[in-house]
DNA sequence: AGTGAATGTAGTCGCTGCCAACAATGTGTG
DNA sequence: CACACATTGTTGGCAGCGACTACATTCACT
């Protein structure tokens, strides 16, 4: 059944399991994603994954913190800096989310049902990547700006999480297809300005 | 093969899969799902669901309308009218939110994931409630305190949905379990003072 | 009374996730 | 260098699932 001049060691089949889902999540949901084909598209018997993977819920967890991290990194590298202006900071971070979101909406949707559902976090050092580490990107943004006098003052990491929740929010829109487009921007650029000069008049 | 005092006919089989369905959501994911399953569960064949559903798409995509409904439901109840506060009032819709993601969480994360994924909206009259239904609970919201001079000037839809962006991005970091619980409402309240007053200082 | 639409049943197919038994390869120790 | 053992992959089998087909029962309307 196998081929002879393949290996019968795969190398790196966790990783290639892992990537190959990711790509195919770019068509398709996370419900469509099925072990035993990505097994068969890697050139590899139907029971491999379980050597890396004890069961499908674990495989997804770990694609989802594949996820997190890539979100991660794609907001930190959008971030131009405590020098740019608040407001153009926060609608970096925007944009980078809602472009995660509009382009791995899957991806997205798979991070953030992972967390509702329980997901064991199985406690101990080291756990893996998750939300937490996304909210990062504002909280540095608002710690600088506290130091500033930019932002009233208060516990950083709740009002940093607020402007997660606001950008969060708008990603989730932008995802579901209802705001036309070009709307997107504009409706990231109103909840910037009402997370950071309110919807009351001044 | 059938119980000889069950009648043939169920009576009402397509809503009676559906609250069974949104029972089992209360301590399941939406993958746990099962037709068979469900149609076990009431005493009913398997192939029966496929009278009322062409496919498990399209359960789960009434599924989720209905959890459409029940939300905007439960946030127009909610809704102390335009004599509260305006902070009171965007608080109660919160609340409610909240309270709806908290309890049913794998609901709403399969309303969530509709959105993501497509679910053909097939055009036409009187197409299925979606998300646009829950955000009319802001949009009454802002068009009243505009009318007031509460609210600064400017398309109200636009605002309405970066309100509900708001109101959602805490909603959904109140399912994650990332927060110790009592915080959650604290949370609520910093976002909203951020959505009203902003974080730059008055 | 009779006919066709709705609704439910039984059986089958291919696919899936999971499990157990076995095979090939890598790694470290005598 | 040989040999034991952990790691990784293979084959085969099982039960559950969604979808399809053919058939049965009941309902509603003429």
């Amino acid at each position: 059944m196998r081929h002879p001049d393949q290996p019968y060691h795969h190398g790196d089949l966790r990783a290639a399991l892992l990537e190959r889902a990711a790509e195919q999540l770019r068509t398709g949901s996370p419900a469509d994603l099925s072990l035993r084909r990505l097994a068969r598209d890697l050139g590899v018997s139907h029971a491999a994954p379980s050597r890396h993977f004890p069961d499908r819920r674990a495989f997804l967890a770990a694609l989802a913190a594949s996820g997190w991290q890539r979100l991660d990194a794609g907001l930190a590298a959008a971030d131009p800096g405590p020098d740019a202006g608040l407001r153009s900071r926060v609608l970096a971070l925007g944009r980078a989310y809602v472009r995660f979101a509009t382009s791995e909406s899957a991806l997205l949707e798979l991070m953030s049902a992972g967390k509702a559902t329980g997901e064991a976090t199985g406690g101990g050092t080291g756990g893996a990547p998750h939300a937490a580490d996304a909210v990062s990107g504002p909280a540095r943004v608002v710690l600088d700006a506290q130091r500033r006098g930019e932002v009233v003052p208060g516990d950083p990491e709740t009002l940093a999480t607020a402007l997660w929740a606001g950008l969060h929010g708008v990603a989730a829109l932008s995802v579901s297809g209802a705001l036309p487009g070009a709307d997107v921007d504009r409706l990231l650029e109103r909840t910037v300005d009402a997370l950071l000069d309110g919807l009351r008049p001044r």
